[in-house]
DNA sequence: GAGTGGTCTAGACCACGCA
DNA sequence: GCGTGGTCTAGACCACTCT
């Protein structure tokens, strides 16, 4: 069998032509026994590959009609599992490396667990500031466990997706994830970073990333300036 | 067809036990192939209702062991799509109607668009709070359209969930939805309601929930407290 | 009535975890 | 080696939407 399934790579195709335009917003996918016999597969598998459209909130169904396509979402769906890059589209999107990725021990309180294999690794540790239309909007704090990452802490991450990064040059996918909320008043070190002026409180969102290796986690504290754009989800 | 499909079944009984603690914490779930046998469907069925509960996080799968039961989530899953009452395990949440359901106009700027059914029918509004650990910790503040809800404005809707009355009463489900969350500090109006004492920030969240009738959608603001509780979500 | 998505069956082979 | 979940096939009938 091959290493990608096939509706991961059904997935990825209408993923990218509804990102890219060629399905437009308000549109119709091909049906879906039409998608079978383009890609020659069965429904089920199909339907898998749009299960996930749906989630990621580029699709609506409906019965008797067809699979809508939806506008892209121009706020930040960081609650999507593809990551902030993706999805918001690059295009909006510049970073700055605030820290660049450097080994390190864990820190000693952490909201989620760490298991045996990841403390024993130590981390990898990197923080980044991200622009939507130039202005900072997310930074975030990243721990990731040093487990097989040959290079990793010479890599550039300039205006590039850590994502896309893991998952071309180590095969590490994200599966899923948890995350908390909170709304708090940022320190000082917060408040400048993000150019905060007056009293603004920020999202203050910890998450943990599950990806195909496993112990291999992906934990991220972010701060968000909630002042001018708003984090989306769909469920 | 019956009009509960089967997978909901299944997901309805496997979650009450899990709730209920039937299935402890870190045991497994009977295999897929067990339930397959027990309930007398097939496997891709059984298979979409585990997603369900995978996607609820009451569940975690591994490949070659079986459906790990997880621990019910301790703070607020309200990023699931359960619904507030549910989603934390109705024993630890206590609801005040703040202002009983009644009928009225919709107010002239709203977060998402309206149908056209729903402008023209005018909606019904409520507000609640609701308490954790005896804590006011949400305020949630809900417009439905008045579309064949007879006698709902008189309904007690106390210590109940506002979900399952509309399920059972009027046959609508949630199907799913969207929201934006914010950072933002609280009027004095909501400060007093949540009983904040001083300048803490709360998450302010903008809800639009899609159900099962065409056209009829439920629109939610929510005031979380974030300071002793924290709203947690999977993808 | 024709086409769409929603649900379901009855099988199959594979990769993974564990004993 | 065996049972687990992960993926996939090749069909079926249903409810819904549109014309």
């Amino acid at each position: 069998m091959n290493a990608i399934p096939q509706y991961r790579k059904l997935y990825e195709i209408l993923r990218k032509h509804i990102l890219t335009g060629i399905y437009e917003e308000g549109s119709l996918l091909p049906s879906e026994n039409e998608l079978c016999t383009i890609h020659g597969i069965t429904r089920p598998t199909v339907r898998q590959a749009l299960d996930s459209l749906v989630k990621d909130g580029l699709i609506l169904k409906k019965q008797g009609k067809g699979s809508i396509v939806r506008k892209p979402p121009q706020n930040i769906g960081i609650l999507s599992i593809a990551g902030t890059a993706s999805a918001i589209g690059v295009r909006y999107l510049r970073t700055d490396m605030l820290k660049k990725p450097e080994l390190r021990g864990w820190p000693e309180s952490f909201a989620f667990e760490l298991t045996e294999l990841e403390k024993e690794s130590g981390c990898i540790y990197l923080e980044r500031l991200r622009y939507v239309d130039n202005l900072p909007v997310f930074y975030d704090i990243n721990h990731l466990p040093n487990i097989n990452l040959p290079r990793f802490t010479s890599r550039s991450l300039e205006n590039k997706s850590l994502f896309e990064e893991l998952r071309k040059n180590y095969q590490i996918q994200i599966l899923g994830g948890e995350q908390q909320l909170k709304a708090i008043n940022p320190d000082s070190h917060v408040k400048k970073i993000l150019k905060l002026k007056s009293e603004k409180p920020v999202l203050y969102i910890e998450r943990k990333l599950i990806t195909n290796k496993e112990g291999f986690n992906i934990y991220s504290t972010i701060y968000f300036n909630s002042e001018k754009h708003t984090i989306s989800g769909i469920f």
